[in-house]
DNA sequence: GATTGGCACTCGGTTGGTGAGAGTGCTGGA
DNA sequence: TCCAGCACTCTCACCAACCGAGTGCCAATC
């Protein structure tokens, strides 16, 4: 294989082939890549020189194909499952077809009204949430995850500290994205109602208004403020606080469609036992979902660009959203095969981010 | 087959069989479908009557059982695959060995001791569903069903206001049970501020500890005070509290070890489609378990017995949890293969159902 | 140099036949 | 009532043969 780079003037997709063609051949191997794609995605089986003459206009003839196959083939872009079967895009080739292939596939007017009226119909955030992940899993056929929104950039609304059995006080924080955190906190059971009440008055005092993310500082001041044998219950309720959004509040998912996942179909060579386990590991999940996003942009990673090793014959389809200012707050995505529609998947779910953020308070 | 009951003195267990044998042959046959059930969940392999004989005492040659066989095959007890096959349980044969022949398996006590330590490690009532989900799936190899608790009898502690762009209104309630509930709401966009603290204030004052089922008559006493052009805000603000306590708020179920499905062994012949179709279908699933569930007993539905189609290869097992005073507030199951290990399962559900009763606030 | 038709070759999937093994039902005797 | 023996059935694993799709290569042609 020649390692040469493009000659001037000619176009650099030769590039991607690494061997020495003219333009015009170059743009050929390309379009049966992209045949091979889209007919493979369709039809589920390996497709051969022929059947891609006789399917789709390329001007030439099955030889010719054959040879721009090899080419191809060399190029690590397809590949053969077996020696007397067609050929199939490897993770490289869906990569190549995804960044420069792909054709933009809007929505068609009805599905973007449908979007619209479906999530403006939701009742409250666990709603909006879970209708997205029901849309996206419509769309595409496949498995939606959405995150809650986070809670680092929202702003206090509200803190109410609930008293429950045995010594135990609930905290319940209120943000303005209308999401609410709560956590369970063991104290002195000594705590009677009026040092809670004005406890909880200080704290909302200091509070409210102020971002999550520098709420310590208000904190203590009210522990100092408060009478010596109280303090400790204020630093505590502050630890707790501050806890639920460094750690656990990031981590809440929602996963829809995972019955898609069993349709015919959609056979993975694995099984889908690997791809059930990964989506279940949702704290690993997660990371991998919010390393892949970039802001309100679609990112796509493909088989075994993905770091999770069950995700290994699939691709991730992923998109922040957020408010209506254009700050991502959570991440929507869909999950299916290395053979998936990608241009429908990506449109799926950049539409579904978009209306998302619209939706949203704040 | 004979249509005569059991003549007086035998044990009724004739009745099972409907054949005219002794007692002391009924008991023998009894022990076969045991022996067949326990092999079967065991091995996953239709057991035959040479097997048998050599697996388990029952002190009687192949041959015989042969015949055993073929009256609880009379009985529609068990059945066969093919011809030339051993025999398996039938949804009947499995409904008699829960009633009748399995015996309790108590859970061992480290296993105790994880459930309690891992349970009361959870920070929230969030966290408590979701690590009891993972108990129930973990224990039985299978899907976890659980239930949030149930909000209509719990009291309120808390009703918030907090106004959103575009002129919605998120409200926000929290109950004594540490369960939180939020509801959006259209406004006129003119509502300012103070306004809304007085609404808020007036609200809480009217309705703080009462239980929320009858909560509409403070709220009707509330719009009856408030200045006559909010008045038709508060009767709003009470509907969407009403209205969240009748509909929605009962439907939050937690799904859990899916993956389990895709295991191998948990082969179902019509495939994992209509079970995890069914599992998707969370309403219709929660009025499944609903209908099952009788307080805080192990209730156990098998096979066809299910309404839901999805759900004719696989058995429910569910138990109602709820505070320590005995009410059930919700229901949790683990869902498997008619195949399953039922006394194993109901221990775990049993176990896990109680411990949590222990741990919920209230 | 690019394209193409021809041709030998490879290999997976299907079909049909066979034999082993497991399990059954039945019958007659203890 | 139990049981040993026996003939029968049916599945499954194995094997061989065959078919066809698809390829790679080569020589001829544009």
């Amino acid at each position: 294989m020649s390692v040469s780079g493009p000659e001037p003037g000619r176009t650099s997709r030769t590039f991607y082939l690494g061997t020495e063609v003219s333009a015009v051949s170059e743009e050929r191997r390309l379009d049966v890549l992209r045949a091979i794609v889209e007919d493979y995605v369709r039809t589920r089986e390996p497709v051969g020189s022929r059947i891609l003459t006789e399917r789709h206009q390329l001007g030439v003839s099955p030889a010719t194909v054959r040879n721009d196959m090899a080419a191809l083939e060399e190029a690590g872009l397809i590949a053969q499952p077996h020696t007397s079967a067609g050929r199939i895009p490897t993770d490289k080739g869906y990569r190549l077809f995804v960044d420069q292939l792909a054709e933009v596939r809007p929505l068609s007017v009805p599905q973007k009204r449908a979007i619209e009226t479906f999530l403006s119909e939701a009742v409250d955030l666990d709603d909006v949430v879970a209708r997205a992940g029901r849309l996206i899993a419509q769309l595409t056929g496949q498995v939606a995850v959405v995150q809650y929104p986070s809670l680092r950039r929202s702003g206090l609304r509200h803190l109410e500290l609930v008293p429950t059995a045995e010594g135990r006080l609930l905290v319940v924080v209120i943000t303005d994205t209308g999401r609410v955190e709560q956590r369970f906190l063991d104290v002195p059971v000594d705590l009677d109602d009026g040092t809670l009440g004005e406890l909880r008055a200080r704290l909302n005092a200091a509070t409210a208004g102020r971002r999550l993310a520098d709420i310590g500082d208000a904190f203590a001041g009210v522990a100092e403020a408060m009478p010596a044998e109280h303090r400790p219950l204020a630093t505590a309720v502050a630890e707790v606080v501050t806890a639920a959004l460094a750690e656990e509040s990031e981590e809440r998912i929602v996963l829809t469609g995972q019955a898609n996942l069993a349709r015919s179909g959609m056979r993975f060579e694995q099984g889908l036992r690997p791809v059930l386990e990964a989506l279940e590991e949702q704290v690993v999940l997660l990371g991998l979902l919010t390393d892949m996003t970039d802001d309100a942009k679609v990112a796509v990673s493909i088989g075994h660009e993905n770091r999770l090793a069950g995700l290994a014959e699939t691709s991730v389809v992923t998109s922040g959203y957020g408010s209506s200012d254009g700050d991502t707050v959570a991440i929507l995505s869909s999950i299916g095969p290395t053979r998936m529609d990608y241009p429908g998947t990506i449109a799926a779910v950049r539409a579904v981010a978009r209306y998302l953020s619209r939706v949203l308070p704040g």
